[in-house]
DNA sequence: TGAAATTACTTTAAGCCTAAACTACTTTCC
DNA sequence: GGAAAGTAGTTTAGGCTTAAAGTAATTTCA
């Protein structure tokens, strides 16, 4: 009896939903852009204190420190997932700080090849350890389980996205 | 004997981790930051490609839609998450485009009440709709117990990094 | 082979964003 | 009342980011 009421107050719910109402997605994209400005913008802030780094710059450096042989611009603004013209701008400025090189492809001849100079690997060991531990700090409330159920919404949220994206 | 081997390979899992070790955390940032971009690039095209407006105008007549008698500039780079001058100069190009009003405080001679004009409210009323729609169509996906899931959940880590990043 | 298409990257113009310094006004407090 | 402190907003210099147009090299294919 109890369970068929709530049941009937489900159904009810549903369909008292204006035809075109998405308040409960809304409000999660939201709470998702604000969640992740948040942190940021904290890390932004800390990666400037301590090592006067900005996070695109520490982005690609991340990317790079994966690949000890280095990549292309392109594949870097891929994985970056910004711009050609953006990466362009940014390895201009990590060569002049001298953490990347930037050679000459082998056989193509309109490429080229970056990677982390030995500097460049020192002073992002340096920053990585740091960075993770901040994350650790800002992620301190979440349990494990409940670290474990987020990834795996947003690995469902991110396939959903992208399938969106393509077949429309 | 089975179940035993497997408890005692998870105890030794555990304990085999390094002390600072935080992959889990940090590969749930990664994932967080990805599934945002993914989403605010696509909703930054959309939006310029469908009304010729930038994601930081389209957030700002958001927030002041919900106060039909305007707020003052602070409120608005607070509640956007922006600096002040940011915010100068958002107003300065909202207001070129007579989509909002900026009108002298009645009594504090150094603030100002930004609020949307007929033609503001009209064209993010048009806005707002479709880009509800896109939303609901990047998360469509997720069931309704996965959004309440994901929902939740961020509450929490959003909790989580406010008081990391106050108590620090 | 050689013209057309494609690919890798750079340049440009314009907007977004920040921190820091500044102006003008208001509040506090002696 | 008036000096000092605080607040609201603007300006400035510099970095990030994009779309679109441009350059140079490579690949395709007739």
């Amino acid at each position: 009896m109890e369970l068929e009421q709530s049941a009937a107050l489900d159904a009810e719910t549903k369909i008292a939903e204006a035809p075109g109402d998405h308040k409960a997605e809304l409000r999660l994209w939201l709470r998702l852009l604000a969640t992740n400005t948040l942190i940021e913008t904290e890390i932004r802030r800390r990666l400037r204190e301590r090592f006067d780094v900005t996070l695109p710059r520490f982005d690609l450096m991340a990317q790079l420190e994966r690949k000890p042989h280095g990549m292309t611009l392109g594949e870097l603004s891929q994985r970056m997932m910004v711009t050609n013209g953006n990466v362009t701008g940014l390895v201009d400025r990590l060569v002049a700080e001298e953490v990347i090189s930037r050679k000459q492809h082998k056989s193509d001849r309109r490429s080229h090849i970056v990677s982390l100079t030995e500097k460049g690997r020192r002073q992002f060991a340096r920053m990585a350890k740091e960075h993770e531990s901040w994350i650790a700090g800002m992620f301190g409330a979440l349990s494990p389980g409940d670290t474990a159920a987020l990834t795996k919404l947003l690995g469902k949220l991110k396939t959903s996205v992208r399938t969106a994206n393509t077949h429309n």
